[in-house]
DNA sequence: AATCATTGCGCAATAT
DNA sequence: AATATTGCGCAATGAT
């Protein structure tokens, strides 16, 4: 994962060196533009090819493109790596829609988890109203301990409390 | 958004016609490969130029390719679309990165949700729990009204109310 | 040394 | 007509 030094040809783009040869396996040359362009692909790698020298050339072999174009070791070297590629875009297609279904999936967590606080934090405020409430009752009852019995425990409920009502200052 | 009919060359692939020409820009020739190859790009389009034709080819003039390689128009279209081939590219990956950005945030905040959930929770837990005791209290002050000192101010809180108690029976 | 995986790039067909 | 997208193959390079 690096490109330290990649070519780089500012505006005059790459030569997009790229011959048609390899007539050898099929004949697919006629059906490559469906669009309607005719491209004659009448082209011959003017063969760079350094084996066995034709005319005065030396009979040095390359050392790295060791198939010098319609070779079969190229051919094959190439449509294996053209099989390697497109798995390899698939691969990162998937992944950029798995990530994006990941998003999805967390957003809807977000909301659920959402919805529970403000429920607990509903409750949680509920309960201290009653809190408060009854100590207010209590403070009554020390003033004036006479009202203690009402039915059930509603009687003396009452006082504004400011509860401390954290419904929606939730602290981070 | 749709392939039709792609060309679907199944495994003799498409024919990479395509020459070096176009030195009339610039002279980024030699410079292909920084890898080590030396690829001789000594190769001319062999010209399938529909324009006065050569040998007996009709000098009709194409619709669509109005520039059969090497026009200046048919030039500038290539740089034009290769420009807009890497912008575009260029937003596909920042788009990829951001969703992967936005995954991370999303998981931050659901990191803070659930603390935040946990603490509601366990206040909650608490509270019911004074409750209960106060219950308790209350029970007992009911046989036996004589012990009220319990050393805080907690005393006279009771009423068991129903509350719904959740802690930890939160539906979803 | 060989093979596969990634990545940038240009081309051409399409889509918008 | 112009730009934006997309599939594809090539070559360089990274990783095994």
């Amino acid at each position: 994962m690096s490109r330290p030094a990649q070519p780089k040809t500012t505006t005059p783009d790459h030569i997009g060196v790229s011959v048609i040869q390899s007539q050898t396996h099929a004949a697919a040359i006629a059906g490559v533009a469906p669009g309607g362009l005719q491209q004659v692909p009448q082209l011959v790698p003017a063969n760079a090819n350094p084996s066995a020298g034709a005319g005065g050339g030396k009979a040095a072999k390359m050392k790295k493109p060791s198939a010098d174009k319609e070779s079969d070791e190229y051919r094959q070297r190439r449509e294996r790596n053209n099989l390697a590629v497109k798995k390899s875009r698939m691969r990162s297609k998937q992944k950029a829609m798995d990530t994006q279904q990941r998003v999805n999936e967390l957003k809807e967590e977000n909301e659920r988890l959402e919805a529970k606080i403000k429920l607990l934090s509903k409750e949680l405020s509920v309960l201290k109203d009653l809190f408060l409430e009854h100590a207010h009752n209590l403070a009554d009852n020390v003033h004036a301990p006479a009202a203690a019995g009402g039915e059930g425990a509603n009687p003396a409920l009452n006082n504004n409390n400011n509860n401390n009502n954290n419904t929606s200052a939730n602290g981070q």
